[in-house]
DNA sequence: CATGCGTTTATTGTCAACAATTCTATTGAT
DNA sequence: ATCAATAGAATTGTTGACAATAAACGCATG
């Protein structure tokens, strides 16, 4: 089995429990694709795999029903989720709306520091959406890296849970699922800094409106998506044989 | 009659597990304020009163911190949240994006039949408004019932999860910590009859517009408190004594 | 009298075993 | 051969006990 699931927080960390850890562990996996979506959870595998006990599994995989990354069923088990484009264009009309009050509240309250730690970001993005491998990393990650940021600069401790403890786990998720690198890069990086041009006048209704179309312009390329492949339904493949990979 | 949003599934309920009921009923504690912010969560005493195990409690309890309805640390805890005014208004910024974008939605979505009963929601409204034992409840729970049904109509699953499943359960709790009924109930009656006005004729834009503006109220509202009474810490009682209720 | 330290107690974290339910597959009948 | 019923296996739900950590207490000491 893959020794090393998530990254490396094993160092000596005695402040942080068990069901903690494994929560952290399987969203990286689930959110890498190494969890396959649609697959079910098998309670006594995974604790063996983890070197724990099914208790504190239990409590992680309902952390994970917190972040809808699974579903439980009662008496029957969890299932790792699986997002069709519906949902995920249901998710961007949820963006679009948080993510534009972000944006608003991150130009009231931007530093000229905060401002010039933005651009930075998005001329390290730039520096990569011209070079070939480069670009499928940072035009998924170096994206919501972006998104990310502007969420900080609101202020607002539960706007960041649901978008940053949520929304884009999902996302990334998503994008790994259908491989899907945003099919506009050039474009989306000018926006990128429109928007940073906004906040950084303390315009509030012009970032927020900025972000809105930003937003906006993928949803409804998802949308359009959708009309042409009617049903697109990922991993038929709902199976959680022993030993997948070895 | 009113929906109530989770209320009891008590008849013959063998579907459900043991972690799924108390998990309910202590949400509907915490927000009834039964158990009182801030205080700490005793899992024996807990899982006594309940008549369960320690093991399904702690699931619930995992469940509850999904919902921000608890604080958990290692080692030490889970703690009732305790809500701030300047949390609460965090939570109102965001309800007025994300009810705005509910309501643009619902005017697209909602059939004849559907503003009929919004309708008949706020005529049975109205006869309690100027009863006055009616008016605490009312105003109340009455007035998110109708914040409810808006959020139905939207038709957005995840939009319903993140309002329904979390941030309404907070401002009930809010609602009953402060014993704070809404300050301008006739105005608020007519605002909810003119966003039922936008959806009817499918005016999205209009129904967004003025359902921002009717929880914006409420917000700055809030924010005039906060100005007011610079310090206000609900429940300074930081206790867990022993039979806390009796 | 306040303070720091060691002990005691209580609570949280974890585990392994048991009970209850669901899934699987074999058997038998039509 | 198809379908139903049933027995078996596997998985989930639940429990009580044990280990590890944090809180509470007493005591000695400056």
């Amino acid at each position: 089995m893959a020794m090393k699931v998530g990254s490396a927080p094993t160092l000596t960390s005695k402040s942080s429990t068990l069901a903690d850890d494994v929560f952290e562990q399987l969203r990286a996996s689930i959110v890498k694709g190494e969890l396959t979506p649609g697959s079910k959870i098998n309670e006594p595998q995974l604790s063996k795999q983890h070197g724990i006990s099914r208790g504190p599994l239990r409590e992680a995989i309902r952390r994970l029903e917190g972040c809808k990354l699974v579903e439980i069923k009662p008496n029957v088990g969890a299932n790792i989720v699986s997002l069709d484009i519906p949902q995920v264009i249901e998710i961007y009309e949820i963006r679009e709306s948080l993510e534009g009050l972000a944006s608003r509240l991150a130009a009231l309250n931007a530093s000229t520091e905060d401002c010039r730690k933005l651009r930075s970001l998005l001329t390290e993005h730039e520096l990569h959406i011209h070079s070939q491998n480069g670009r499928r990393y940072y035009q998924r990650e170096g994206d919501l890296d972006f998104h990310f940021q502007i969420v900080q600069l609101s202020r607002n401790s539960r706007l960041f849970d649901i978008l940053c403890g949520q929304l884009y786990h999902l996302m990334r998720m998503y994008r790994v699922q259908t491989a899907n690198e945003p099919s506009r890069p050039v474009q989306a990086f000018k926006e990128h800094h429109q928007i940073v041009d906004a906040i950084e006048k303390g315009d509030g209704e012009l970032a927020e409106l900025l972000m809105n179309r930003h937003i906006s312009t993928a949803r409804k390329a998802l949308l359009a998506r959708l009309d042409g492949k009617p049903q697109t339904k990922f991993s038929e493949n709902v199976d959680a044989g022993p030993s997948a990979h070895q």
